[in-house]
DNA sequence: CCAGACCGTTTGCAATTGCAAGCAGTGCGG
DNA sequence: CCGCACTGCTTGCAATTGCAAACGGTCTGG
């Protein structure tokens, strides 16, 4: 049983941390482990342990849960993974706003996963520090979304930018 | 060096299977671990995998997730709604995408209704299609997320969601 | 050309997980 | 009393995790 058909989190560790674009030894530094074991774990020739596992998705800032699940650590039905029906669940959002935001969801759902093809990226970032601090949302972006926000009008998009 | 300071986790599990009144072996045999493996981590003298883990979880028939938590291995952050936790769980989107629904989520969260109150319990009776009227989202502006969608720069945005 | 700094990978090894086997204690019926 | 079934616990041992050290490769620059 060493054969460990855990590939498929390795390889979403692997995407995850090619898309934040840092190399295998900097996210071993950020997650608090040795660079061959995460080698090791991103080719699927070790099964990490849950702690391991935590740490990794700490170091790639992504969330946890999605981490278990991708590792099948967590039953896929037990997770909430209906993301419409917590929109439409939750009673804050007007009703314009459930449907742009499930409008949005499917959306994203529809756009095919790309098999790790980074063309547009550079193959070397070099010394160049690339930290990509992109603001969340553009102001221009958010403005764009109050006509389909609520009813009220009242146009305040408080998206300060808390950027020390 | 084996501090053994995993008690919470061993005593929830305890806690958790006297409270199903099932003998230590039975959910050892339930979880598909051994005995005396499933008594030491109740003392915490192990420290179980999440595939141990997981497997207890199974065997005690209760969420997977309740238990990572009381380990330790997810962040038992306060889940600012569901919404956001659903986001965050589906393994489906990418961190790019879930950083967008999360941003624009709590965008339309601070749009504050002017008579809105928090009360935990839903206020809506029946969120139920309100036959909006008006289209759901324009192409442009769904087009405006494609950069924020995914990595590649596959610009194909099929807005068929509505029904035709 | 070679030193230096990165990159990812390979190789042994200490520490740990997780289990099979066996040990003590309790309650039942014959 | 003794066997039997049950409870949980202790003891070695194979298999695995996870790491430090070292290896080969590419790129920069003096």
């Amino acid at each position: 049983m060493a054969l460990p058909k855990v590939g498929s989190i390795g390889e979403y560790i692997r995407e995850q941390r090619q898309q934040a674009k840092i190399s295998l030894r900097q996210l071993a530094s950020a997650a608090g482990v040795s660079n061959p074991y995460l080698s090791q774990i991103e080719r699927g020739l070790r099964k990490p342990s849950a702690e391991i596992l935590n740490q990794i998705a700490k170091g790639l800032q992504i969330s946890s849960q999605a981490l278990y699940v991708q590792a099948g650590l967590i039953e896929d039905r037990e997770t909430p993974s209906d993301v419409v029906t917590a929109i439409r669940a939750d009673a804050h959002l007007s009703e314009r706003q459930r449907q742009v935001l499930i409008d949005i969801y499917e959306s994203f759902r529809k756009e095919k996963h790309p098999e790790d093809e980074q063309t547009s990226q550079k193959a070397h970032p070099r010394g160049d520090s690339v930290t990509d601090d992109e603001p969340p949302l553009p102001e221009e972006f958010l403005a764009a979304l109050e006509p389909y926000a609520a009813s009220g009008g009242n146009g305040t998009v408080n998206q300060e930018t808390k950027e020390g």
